[in-house]
This record gives C-alpha cells, sequence and structure tokens, in this order.
DNA sequence: AAAACAATTAAGAATGATTCCGGAAAAAGG
DNA sequence: CCTTTTTCCGGAATCATTCTTAATTGTTTT
C-alpha cells in the first residue's frame, strides 16, 4: 500500500484527487496495519482535512474497495474494519481487545477440487480465526483494554 | 440435529420447554440445512405457534448459541443465518442467489503452528468461500432468483 | 484565468437487523 | 390459590451504513 500508487489508480480509473481523498489515503497508508474502521478513519483523517464528513468516509472506502484498493472485513455485531492486505490470508482476531493480525498461510483449499466435487466455483474467500492474541491470553477474564472486545451473540 | 437431543440440553440447563421454543426447534431440525435467519425462523415456526413474536425468536436463537446447540453465521450486509453444522467445516456461499453449502474439509491450520509462532491461541474459526453455485455458474449475469444476492460493499 | 460540466461533498434523514425495556402471562412451588 | 420466577410480547431504541439533495470543488476547455 503506497500512497503513489493509490494516486496513480484513482487517476487511471478517472477519479478526482480530492483533499479529503488524500486525508484518507494518508489514514490508510500509515495506519492500515491497525485494519481501521470507518470511524477510526475518519477522526484521524479529519486531522488534515478539518470539515471531512463520516458519509464522505463511507463514500471514499467504498469507492477504494470498487477499485480493489482496499478490501472489507465485514462484522455484523461491530464496525467494519479496512484491509490493505489482498493476498490470500487468514486473519487472527482477537476476542478480548479486537486486535487483527495478518496470517500468511499456504492456500489450504484446493478450488478445483471444490468445482469438481461441488460445482461449486470459488471467486473469493474470507478467513477468520477467533481467540486471544498474545497479551490478551495472558489475561482472558480481565476486562478488555480500550478496544472493544467482540460479543458473541446473533 | 435432533429435536430429542435439544429438548435434553435445554432441560439440563433448566430451561423451559415452551410451545414457542418446541415451534422454533421444529424449525431448525427439519430446515436447519439451509441455513436460516431470523424472520424466516419466525415467519415458519408461526404456522405452529401463531402469536410468536419476532423478539422472542432472536432471544430463543441467542439462547440456543449460548448453550452451543447451534452457531451464527454472521453477515453485515443482510440477515445472519443459523449454522446447525458445529464440525470445523467451509461454508461455500453463493453471491448469486445467497445459498450456503457445507463442505468439509480436513483441518487447514495448523493451531499449534500459529500458536508457537505468534502467540495467537486460536478457540473458533470461520471459514468462507464465496462464488458461484453449480445452477449460478451457468447464468452469472442475469438477475438473481428469489434469494437475495451477495451485495459487496464496505 | 473564467466558464462549463461532471464529480464530489456535507448534513441530515432513512434504513434495517438486532437489542432493549416494561408489563402481561404462563409455569413452578409451596 | 398465592407467590416467585421465567418467559413472552410489542414497541421503542440502537447503531452502522446508505440514501438524498443541494451546494461546492476539480478538471478541462476555452
Amino acid at each position: 500500500m503506497e500512497k503513489e500508487s493509490i494516486i496513480q489508480r484513482l487517476k487511471e480509473k478517472g477519479l478526482k484527487i480530492t483533499s479529503q481523498r488524500l486525508a484518507i489515503i494518508d489514514v490508510l497508508v500509515e495506519q492500515g496495519h491497525i485494519h481501521p474502521g470507518a470511524s477510526f478513519i475518519c477522526r484521524e483523517a479529519r486531522k488534515k482535512h478539518k470539515s471531512l464528513s463520516l458519509s464522505t468516509t463511507y463514500a471514499t472506502i467504498n469507492e477504494f474497495i470498487r477499485y480493489g484498493i482496499i478490501k472489507a472485513l465485514e462484522f455484523d455485531e461491530r464496525e467494519n474494519r479496512c484491509e490493505g492486505n489482498l493476498d490470500e490470508h487468514i486473519n487472527l482476531i482477537c476476542d478480548r481487545c479486537g486486535k487483527i493480525i495478518d496470517y500468511q498461510a499456504p492456500a489450504y483449499v484446493d478450488r478445483m477440487n471444490v468445482a469438481n466435487t461441488t460445482g461449486f466455483v470459488i471467486t473469493n474467500s474470507r478467513c477468520e480465526y477467533y481467540g486471544y492474541c498474545q497479551d490478551c491470553s495472558k489475561h482472558r477474564d480481565s476486562a478488555s483494554p480500550a478496544g472493544e472486545p467482540r460479543k458473541r451473540h446473533f
């Protein structure tokens, strides 16, 4: 995820380089590793573009997803998060502090085999493992720090 | 997923076997394979218990999840679905018709190895592959039948 | 650099799945 | 029966996200 190449791609697609978008790109590039959500991105980007609105942030994130610059990590019980690592990989998600760790693993499912046995053609994947990160596995039961924990309900 | 064993487990937990709960259990047992969502379950269960409310349906589903009888398949862009197959497996989810197919695959990640290299302790997993089911891969671009297709946005 | 035009933005209202709440109803126990 | 506890219902509340509309900005062409 490099700022220049993102800008390049937006230009190729005919999208305008506004200061709102630049502010959002900066957040994604600088803090992408924490897999930020829309509200975090908006809050941070406002440091560079004061009047940025939340709906613009959502619209911009959606554009970036549409053009394959980032992916969405979707959750139902809390805010979605942005993923800059587009390689097929596994996300380790901490149930206590909410941290998301990218874990590179070898291809774990043979798409050809799935297609042959079931007729299902795979185009996309999502693989998540929940549990406790190194820090949190020490104090599983005590309250979570800042980051909201994951609720496990319907 | 057998009716009797579910009832048994509820009794063990001290939960009452009400006609609302029985109606919901019937739907889960008889139609569990389609991975029904709360509104579907409520609609179906009302055929046996007319006055069942949607909030009771949600509450009951949540109880069942709490006691490990079913799991939730969570989506952000549409209704959650219920999963009766508690073995570790992969869900093949059709982007066109929304069908969810259980696909049994060998353990694909070595939890011990993850723990050793990253310190992350896995307790739970979610593995989904998106694409087109046998029927839908024939007419990818025509409109989806009844079932809502998956939107791909943030 | 001004005009013209499309793209973008901000603010707030709308949406929709899910949860929460307060009281009524049903069940259990004495 | 009377009391206590659990469950249920209906409707209001929640909250992330999308939609709507009018105003603003970028870009390109004069």
